[in-house]
DNA sequence: CATGAATGAGCATTCATTCAT
DNA sequence: CATGAATGAATGCTCATTCAT
């Protein structure tokens, strides 16, 4: 996850580390609350407590700077879901780890989730960005055709079975952060049962 | 569906609905393409193919189009499936008939289905607005809720298992209009029946 | 002379061509003064009684308004010079005609001589603004060739030959606006007389 | 001609002049380009190679900075000119020379002519440097008095005069770096000798 | 001396909204 | 009704200048 990525070969470099980070964050939030177009960026630099013209020193554009978010944060779940994967266990292991480090990485960066998968991006994100959403779609697909090939997984097409997945874990998280649901364990756990139904084949 | 609606009492009026509805379907695709904060007015004038003053004897102002436009098309999903429920039919039907309005709903107005449920709207809709939202969830609750007392449905928290369901339906949409699958009949029953799979009782 | 250009085809054009001529003229004001660059648009905007946002209106950017400024004004001077040229007439009324007419331009239009010809532009204007110079020039350069042709004038490179003369006429006004001469008709006769024995064959 | 002024005191001293040099330098080219006001400090140290601030170790402020830029040429120039001045040689030979030596002068130091000479400065000068202006000039009309004096000049207001041939000569200088005309020795002497037929006396 | 991160006022430009026509 | 010129506050961004290191 990317927390503050504190240089400390000089006393002055964490400063400025801070300062990236606490822009980073301001704009996380409010990106979230308000939308990329929405968002002043006279407003991240209130809320980062900066002065506006600091933020051009760390981003080149207001796109840099969501641009930059974007990736920080889809390489950090790219990341934990691809370290925790477990290469050899059965399919039905390997869709409760892939579940489970979303719902970890979803509750513990809530905003984060938030800004990567119930956001609107096309119109600010550039090429590099959207690859990188690509990727993550990809191994999601892998998994499904490997697991659909021991004909444990229904015979669909995998983006699809992949997308209704990970479409059903979004509209969970969706209505926790908005206070629809409580997600606690027990519901974690059945959401998971659920969906690991609607994917094995019968 | 909110099709033209022209009032035929005098000449005048015809041209003036259907001025109305183009701003309404203008501003539709512009808010899917670039979000609310990322369009101008007079952006959705041009489009619609009329000055910018005339959308303020429409609306009184741009929160209110938007709000318009989303009232309209919730009510016109909502009556879509309202209408179409078999009130009498077993659970499985019912299931069924619920998703196939909705997709046909969603595949006739692509547009509208993407803008009201891709987009984060809380900055910028008001109490009435979001209070339409949850008539629609309010009934998906009750079916489930019903279902489960048959004990057909699975015995867990009944939004919870709507919200998976529809997360499902939005993630399989988004794809589709995004080019990453292509939903056909085939693929439309399939996703169907894997959902199913994901809330019947076992 | 580019004087307020006012179509009469209905009221309300008059005040908006007014307005286009109020802009241009505080804009050429305020350039000569403070140059391009030290000119910032809502100070011109203020000086010509309209809004900053006004200014757009007319101009798509501050560019484009100092690149109609220029062209305005080098096509009338362009136009002064050609329309009174005596094609026919001796070198000697030529020259002095052409002096004459840059004489009235210059002192009719100060502030737009200054802006023309004593500023650098290189930064700002575009290929069109540049070229219509260059056609001035190579009317000055015919004139020349013509003349010197004739056995009149100096046998030299007859572009340097109209520099010559075009910066003494240059020095000449500039001395004039910044108060070291006084410009009556005897100064500009006798100026004109030394300018004709500079390039005059003797 | 103001090259690096460098103390030896001390090594570090060196360094500091020659700092201070880059970042005249540096100035005098970017101010040539593109004026005072469309150049910016931070390039300016850029193009100088040192940083920002130090520029404000040297110079109290931007104005500072094009003023002591001014002066140190204005100085130059007028050092040139002055020196080698044949006070007792006839007006001919003494026109010639203040020619020559100018043509050495701007020839050796393009853009410092150029930035002297060809830009308007009234905005940033302060009352020092637009006296050292008027200096040269008094020295010009001083020489035109002396040799009108003799009858070997014009009997035109002395002011003019000068303001003639010092245009013609900005006029070509103009045009040679704009690449329209090649100052070889042959234009040169052929342009001193048309200027000293505006001025001679007939 | 020298740096360059930081500042915040100021800039060019946009845009929701108004209103005379 | 309809227009679109006009507004001016607000936006994204720049830049002269400062100051802690």
């Amino acid at each position: 996850m990317p927390a503050a990525r504190t240089t400390r070969s000089r006393r002055g470099r964490r400063q400025l580390d801070n300062k990236q980070d606490a822009i980073l964050e301001a704009a996380l939030a409010l990106f979230v609350e308000r939308g990329f177009h929405g968002t002043a960026v006279p407003i991240v630099a209130d809320r980062a407590g900066v002065a506006a013209g600091t933020i051009y020193h760390y981003f080149t554009s207001k796109e840099a700077l969501v641009n930059v978010l974007f990736r920080r944060w889809k390489e950090a779940i790219a990341k934990t879901i691809y370290t925790a994967f477990p290469a050899t266990a059965p399919p039905r292991e390997q869709f409760r780890t892939i579940w489970e480090q979303m719902a970890r990485f979803a509750l513990a960066n809530p905003e984060a989730f938030a800004f990567l998968e119930l956001h609107h991006h096309r119109s600010y994100l550039d090429a590099e960005s959207l690859a990188l959403d690509g990727g993550l779609k990809q191994f999601g697909v892998g998994f499904v055709t490997a697991a659909q090939a021991k004909g444990v997984l229904k015979a669909m097409e995998p983006m699809l079975l992949m997308e209704l997945v990970f479409g059903a874990f979004n509209g969970m998280f969706r209505a926790h952060i908005e206070g629809r649901i409580t997600l606690d364990d027990a519901a974690m756990r059945a959401a998971e049962a659920a969906c690991w139904d609607a994917v094995v084949a019968r």
